[in-house]
DNA sequence: CAGTGGATGCTCT
DNA sequence: GAGCATCCACTGT
């Protein structure tokens, strides 16, 4: 699902663009918010596929999940980095930059840029304000290690459009 | 560029 | 009470 969500287009109510960075979180990985099992914060991660799990982030963010597989599984994909290509003067008005990289390339930035926040928390993509497009074929994924964890980090859970330069970090650090 | 540290809230031990 | 799935401003090259 991390694979395949890369190239796809994100839209809430009409802002957004194309997925370039996420990033995978399994029910067997000690990174997972899911890994020491269910809890209040994290139960959305067990329910049904297709909805949103978000969550606050070092008490400023909020960060944005796509709940994947089979409902009780408890795994989900990290939205890391989005192109703008809709929206793109109202996501500027409530990142307060102009640099287009700036505005989605980033977990925190993207829920931003978007309006995502935990009023979204559980909801279905596949309803309004959520628009979420397949990607055009032969779309060319690089893999890497995931970024800003401390747990399985070697694990090569991070998709990336290849060559896009609205990824929230170019180089994976090594 | 690369590296550092502060802001900040909440979850889980 | 520790530890974050982060971002920004600031420093020194």
């Amino acid at each position: 699902m991390a694979h395949d969500l890369v190239g796809c287009t994100l839209l809430v109510d009409g802002v957004g663009g194309i997925i370039v960075e996420t990033e995978a979180y399994a029910p067997d990985d000690p990174a997972s918010h899911s890994y020491n099992g269910r809890t209040e914060r994290n139960a959305v991660m067990f329910g049904p596929p297709g909805r949103l799990y978000v969550y606050r982030s070092y008490g400023i963010h909020w960060c944005a999940n796509v709940v994947c597989g089979a409902e009780g599984v408890g795994s989900a994909v990290l939205l890391r980095a989005v192109e703008p290509t809709s929206g793109i003067e109202r996501m500027r008005a409530r990142r307060g930059v102009d640099d287009a990289r700036l505005l989605a390339g980033g977990p925190g930035r993207l829920t931003q840029a978007l309006g995502i926040t935990d009023a979204h928390h559980g909801a279905e993509l596949r309803r309004p304000p959520f628009a979420l497009s397949i990607a055009e074929r032969g779309v060319e994924v690089v893999t890497s290690t995931r970024i800003g964890i401390s747990r399985a980090v070697e694990r090569p859970w991070r998709y990336t459009l290849s060559g896009s330069t609205f990824v929230s970090r170019p180089r994976p650090r090594a």
